[in-house]
DNA sequence: ACACTGTCGTCAACACTGTTGACAACGATG
DNA sequence: CATCGTTGTCAACAGTGTTGACGACAGTGT
């Protein structure tokens, strides 16, 4: 068997597919090696450091956020849309937190997530001052949403029900005198999907955002 | 001289001081010894390992939270510094993400955030599913603020406004055919201090959560 | 056809991480 | 005083990201 030619491409691929499969801790250069059927260190020919490998996954993972937008459907639903994508992203990737965070080398595609958030609150007739506050605001929500479930991701649905009830047991049986009001809304924490609390939070959001609408 | 005698308080200390000194990176196993005095492994005589030492830093940190609140405030102000604390609290925090993905082992001081909270949405008002919903919008808010500025947290002030600078002049020389909305809105992007754009969005987010305030 | 050149996979090795088991020194207890 | 459990010390292991030397391959100019 010749040697597998390895490409930038081929290498994001089983980076995302190694990640989405076993998880964040699973994937290692040497993981990433076995699955491409090479040398652990050829990935450094293609990339300086694993950081910069992270940072072409962002940039992959963060380009289907912008596109084929509902243009149509007003500023409210692409504005959810956008960022429940981004939210989708951000879940693949729980580094993509702290990557976002380094200022200069930016990544094309945050620019355009960037663009598209500040055009439709400047549709919702914000100024460009309080659109900037209301881009921040919903980015930062976006990040706690998928920051808080990034680790519960990796599990199945089924998993994922069960770690649910199991964490509304453990709020229920909790001393009723000492926490009355987390015992009583302990049958309605963590109820539902994650994505629908998080489409909950950022509607209300958006509500405070733009009193009118 | 007599070897030290570690005491778990005494580690916990030493561990939030090398965090808080030289960042999440520099804490290892054998950093947090040679600042103890001791050998590196002494350590596991006090804590399993080092996710349980993380566990009690997070308990250390999160007690601050709830104490000396306000109460007669209202419950806007108290939700407000209740939130403010925690993600000042988040900040100092290596993982914030191992710390809070946990379910069933959760922690004494965790309980208290919660049933501050929901006893703050209850005091406005909601019911107790609604509580309940108010409750996770308002924590997956303060947990994204705190993990974006988690990496610039350990910069100085003056660092920090160069640092917002730097990144509202990378919008600013973006193509204006391309993002004409990042870079007309580019001056106000990251403007003031994190605390004050969270308390921002805290606000719009109590908007729309309870509309009639 | 041949030699050259630059690319790229391979291998061994380094520094570093968290962690464990054997060993020994210490303080409290009988 | 002897004993025992606690706890710091040391060496070592498995695993991580990363580097430099080596060599095989493809493409190119003559």
């Amino acid at each position: 068997m010749s040697r597998a030619t390895l490409t930038r491409d081929t290498i994001v691929d089983t980076t995302i597919r190694i990640i989405a499969e076993q998880g964040t801790e699973g994937f290692t250069m040497r993981s990433l090696g076995q699955a491409l059927g090479t040398d652990p260190t050829a990935v450094y020919r293609h990339f300086r450091d694993k950081a910069e490998l992270l940072r072409a996954v962002s940039e992959r993972l963060l380009g289907t956020v912008t596109v084929d937008l509902p243009a149509a459907a007003g500023w409210r639903s692409v504005t959810v849309e956008v960022c429940r994508r981004l939210r989708t992203a951000l879940l693949n990737q729980p580094q993509l937190a702290t990557a976002l965070q380094f200022g200069p080398p930016l990544q094309p595609t945050e620019f355009a997530i960037t663009e598209t958030l500040l055009c439709q609150f400047r549709l919702a007739g914000l100024e460009q001052g309080a659109a900037a506050l209301a881009y921040h605001s919903v980015i930062e929500l976006t990040v706690g949403s998928a920051a808080i479930d990034a680790a519960l991701h990796s599990l199945s649905n089924r998993e994922r029900s069960q770690q649910y009830f199991r964490w509304r047991s453990v709020y229920a049986t909790l001393d009723p005198a000492e926490y009355p009001e987390t015992v009583g809304a302990s049958a309605h924490m963590y109820r539902g999907t994650a994505d629908e609390r998080f489409v909950h939070a950022l509607e209300a959001l958006l509500d405070g955002i733009v009193p009118s609408s």
